[in-house]
DNA sequence: AAACCATGCGCAACCGCTTGCGCTAGCGTC
DNA sequence: GACGCTAGCGCAAGCGGTTGCGCATGGTTT
């Protein structure tokens, strides 16, 4: 049915191994035999059997893409960015979701780390220990999450943050609600403490609230709790809470960018298209992907040398749009 | 470094061949045998090579993903449902993403067929002979596109858009705008003619734009194009459109569900988040990603008896939010 | 007690490709 | 003309499992 190797072998009068060379390695033969390999091979229609070749190889040119949640807006660049540059390096990319659960990173990493050469692991939930296991599975990179001794590439928030403050503050806000993400989010970990301390330099009050599921329905939730509070403005741990926000506030009545400002994380494609406008803070999920791409392969080609392992930071940069505004002066 | 199969062989002083069925097909050793087996085997850590095992039994556990766009909101749902789905068939999933282009869509099916069992193409774009090589390439179910011969599953638009027609209609509106998807779309080849008819039936004039990419962007260049247009409602080709429509339109100052009536489809996530929320026409995307794999596996398993090729077609539904409402009395 | 059968396991081939090593033929060198 | 080297190939051993078939063993039949 399928031809192998070794039926254009035969079809050659050649044996198995110098059709091998002639296809992979074409330096190892002569003009004369790669060239009608490499016809005989086109006519015959053959197509390498790559779990074959995995096999002896001990490479299967398969990537293992680890996520909390495919339907996050913030997650498909990454994922597609990955995708996009992992399929120019000729390796094609498996996919996981673990809804968010924690519990499944690990088990999920143990499946995919068999048939995998190479594991990237995007905003891991999983406490220290479970993250360090999941390392020792094989070669792997973390996206949005420190690990140490592992290559990992990372948002640095506090530029971000920092802009955004100045923003607000500038804007005449002085007290600021920080709608906090999941408590297991390293990324959260960050964005709070950055925030923290541009409010101290610039001297606005920080109240926070939450932690919130990065789900629209926690921003409708938490734009409630906003209610008896004296902030004029909040940053929201990512831009579907700020949406939730927003939609609650309009469905009140109650005006964003006047009444209250509100500001978003990751400037997912969303921001955008909302109304008003989400201010948001860019954060550059496509490059991350990319990058995360570039690193394991770094570590799979060079296992050798050992380099210290890379850890790249992302910068983030705030883009003004129309859900914040000029203080209300009370 | 890594314990195989021999290695637990060798301690247990039984040969490959036993130790193998004792973890596979366990009916066939004796009690004794198996749990001395499958003791050792946990002891030792011993994990199956999938890869070895893929190439002696000619099957991978893995199910190939192609889509024409992750970042599109109305994919991951499907994305997420699949992969959910495999895993708990104990299968992992490849994902590919063609970036909306239909020429990609026959070189990465090349690429993935080659290492997976069977293959799910999601709203291919690709011309009818290319389909056809696609279908050739291994088991293949289309989702969102009618081929023949082939499994798929298919959403019924009709029924959603006849509901569609019927709510402007009730709502006063007589001549209603359709806002085309890409020509290639055989989503959007049924979905305008199940809303021409429906129109036709129920008396109100239908007035066609487009064909518009499924992007924001596409919207707010459809908003302008309405300007000049007698149309009191529109009715999107999907949520994306809708949503940069009704930006465009709040940006010029004019009410949403008020002015004119905004509808879209794909109920994607972004519906309820949108303000106004947007009315939609619910389409199931994620029991589409789930039936797929369910009809994949059919085919897997029973290459036998060949039943004719399964078709299973989903029911769409209006979702009524704010976006529309009554016409504008001229 | 002989013929018979089911049970439990091992042998060895095989899946399709890669690769270390050895062999041969043809060339240049002294 | 003998010797050594290199380029070009083939042999065969894996990679780590699965599986058809045959061989004992022990227990049942008659």
């Amino acid at each position: 049915m399928t031809v192998t190797l070794a039926d254009v072998a035969q079809a050659c009068g050649l044996s198995p191994s110098t059709v091998s060379r002639a296809l992979s390695d074409p330096g190892r033969v002569s003009a004369q035999t790669r060239d009608k390999v490499a016809r005989v091979a086109r006519e015959m229609g053959y197509t390498p059997n790559r779990v074959a070749r995995s096999l002896s190889m001990g490479r299967t040119g398969t990537i293992g893409l680890i996520v909390p949640d495919v339907a996050n807006p913030f997650f498909p660049p990454i994922i597609k960015a990955v995708q996009a540059r992992a399929a120019r390096k000729d390796l094609v990319v498996v996919l996981a979701d673990t809804d968010e659960r924690a519990a499944d990173e690990l088990d999920r990493a143990r499946v995919l780390s068999k048939q995998v050469d190479g594991l990237i692991m995007v905003s891991p939930r999983s406490p220290e220990p479970r993250i360090a296991e999941i390392g020792r599975l094989g070669p792997t990179v973390f996206v949005n999450r420190r690990v140490p001794e592992h290559p990992s590439v990372l948002i640095d928030n506090a530029d971000g943050m920092r802009q955004a403050v100045e923003h607000l503050v500038a804007l005449g806000h002085r007290r600021i609600g920080y709608l906090a993400g999941p408590r297991r989010s390293w990324s959260n970990q960050q964005r709070q403490a950055a925030i923290t301390e541009a409010c101290a330099q610039l001297g606005a009050e920080l109240v926070t609230f939450g932690p919130f599921e990065p789900q629209v329905q926690a921003g409708v939730q938490a734009a409630d709790l906003l209610q008896g509070s004296p902030a004029t403005a909040v940053i929201a741990y990512d831009d579907l809470i700020a949406l939730g926000v927003m939609a609650r506030m309009s469905e009140r009545g109650l005006s964003v960018g006047r009444d209250l400002s509100v500001m978003g994380i990751d400037d997912s494609p969303l921001s955008g298209m909302a109304y008003p406008t989400l201010t948001s803070i860019h954060v550059p999920g496509a490059e991350a992907g990319a990058t995360a791409v570039d690193l394991l392969l770094d570590v799979l080609d060079g296992l050798h040398g050992e380099p210290p392992p890379p850890l790249v930071e992302l910068e983030t940069y705030l883009v003004v749009r129309s859900s914040t505004g000029p203080a209300p002066s009370r």
